[in-house]
DNA sequence: AAAAACCTCTGACTTACGTCAGAGAAATGC
DNA sequence: GCATTTCTCTGACGTAAGTCAGAGGTTTTT
């Protein structure tokens, strides 16, 4: 009877094979085979350039250019050459082919709802998953410059104050924090970064600038389920290199004692303690970091 | 930027299909296509019988008689007819195949530990695994008798004491503890029975008779990560169903204040509380049922 | 003892997927 | 301006996998 670490692995493997199995088959329902169905999809997922087509799907060349066809002369796909560049061609949904693709993507929400629907400990499962998910795919995690009023950047955030008032013994109110304004965290004046694996932001990092040498990092934040894997250090690492892109001699930060992992990453990488230099009420360890 | 339930799910869905590819990949390093690969597994994992197989794998009747002669020619099994019924026939390895089929074992072994070996977290991960299959393999979870003394009891045995000793302000020690003999715990006086999904025992009671009218339920435990499901209940009603075929109309058991759920389990099934029945130290409460 | 049901195997066929070489069009380097 | 490189597409070919009908055994039923 088998109790160990490879065992449990195999037995999850055998568990999501047929969970997997299952989806693709449900795919086949629509008449089409699998590797039509993942081309209409990624281009409905917005991959329409051929080239990154065949990237993500990992097709030759020629298989991909005959689904392609095929496609087309189910009247659910037009290609059109790339615009800046004629040799590249552009491929792109008719109307009926995004009814298909919506159709995709029913399938793939159902089955998802009702795997959820079917175990009580939903919440508990998705973290599950996420942690898996990011385990699996860890050297898949990019870090991308981002609008910080988007949609990724929203999600981060909104954990992280959830976070803080969790851990801060006051609680944590955003209105009575000093808010940094958009502009401020956006190039030429700053930066605002997210930590992204296989689409889901899972942390993320400010630069708030002035336009002066002296720039401040703000929200820093990693999603639980991908904590420990160092994570932080690259967001910081990313942060440090946008800043000297931009100029940026000196580096500042404030932290709550609450946040532990947090101050010991920053005493590891350098950061020196230094006084007070604003009047928040909640941060109450301040650093600074010449570049 | 996809956060909602489903998105998780899926992006969980491209990770792990990610993950199982590289596996088949590595599997077709020995030169033979995957349908054999996962024949010859199949029987090196005890299914011979050419029925069993086909349910197992899925297969059609003529691909899997296919398979099987590739594998013949290739020395690596003989087939035999039934000893009890000459339609059908039994698929065992060869000396090569045996060979053969470790050599699989290895890579996948390998795989799995190299991808513990790659994340910090490892024990974190694995316990999502199970709870992740867990709650894929929810329906496949069967129940099964089993000595007590066997390898699948004791885990769950382990792991329930270990528990105990966090969970009681006491610690727990089992020598202090009246430790059921096994004989007590299996036909006809009484029963163990082990909860298994997937291969992996995730869950245990045992039944422990005198030989009498009277039993006692002893050692009900079900692992975190299938906690939530009603695996308890449905342990309990083995058991009690199990009690029946044996002739017992009563049963009792202990139990104490800081298993809080267990409790709550008793008094929603039909238990109700009665005086101590023996000097145990560690209970504190004491329940009856008749049957 | 004959009929029916059952199990495995064989041969013929289809489909999905993948590989390879090279053609044709467009961009880039010198 | 010409050679080289870069993309996409086409045609020819190969392999893995799966389907179906029926043959040839064995067992069960009546």
């Amino acid at each position: 009877m088998p109790i160990d670490p490879t065992s449990r692995i195999r037995r999850f493997n055998r568990a999501v094979t047929a969970e997997v199995g299952a989806l693709d088959t449900s795919f086949l329902g629509r008449g089409r085979p699998l590797g039509a169905a993942r081309v209409l999809n990624a281009i409905g997922h917005g991959r329409g350039e051929v080239g990154l087509l065949r990237d993500y799907l990992g097709l030759d060349s020629g298989l991909l250019s005959r689904f392609l066809r095929g496609l087309e002369e189910e009247g659910l796909v037009v290609t059109l050459p790339h615009p800046g560049d004629a040799r590249r061609r552009v491929a792109a949904l008719t109307e009926a082919g995004r009814r298909e693709f919506s159709a995709y993507e029913a399938l793939s929400n159902d089955r998802a709802a009702e795997l959820l629907a079917r175990f009580p400990k939903g919440e508990e499962l998705l973290r599950a998953m996420d942690l898996v998910a990011t385990a699996l795919g860890r050297d898949r995690i990019a870090i991308e410059e981002t609008d910080p009023r988007g949609e990724a950047a929203l999600h981060c955030l909104t954990a992280y104050y959830a976070e803080l008032g969790r851990r801060l013994s006051t609680g944590f109110d955003v209105s009575l924090s000093r808010d940094p304004e958009a502009a401020d965290m956006m190039r030429p004046r700053g930066v605002f970064l997210v930590a992204v694996s296989d689409g889901l932001p899972i942390g993320c990092v400010g630069l708030k600038g002035k336009g002066g040498e002296m720039a401040e990092i703000k929200r820093l934040w990693v999603c639980p389920s991908a904590r420990g894997l160092g994570l932080a250090r690259r967001l910081m690492e990313a942060a440090e290199s946008a800043a000297r892109t931009l100029g940026i001699t000196t580096l500042r930060l404030d932290s709550n004692s609450a946040l532990t992992e947090a101050l010991a990453l920053y005493r590891r990488t350098g950061w020196v303690e230094i006084d007070r230099f604003n009047d928040d009420p909640y941060p109450d360890f301040f650093f600074e970091k010449r570049l």
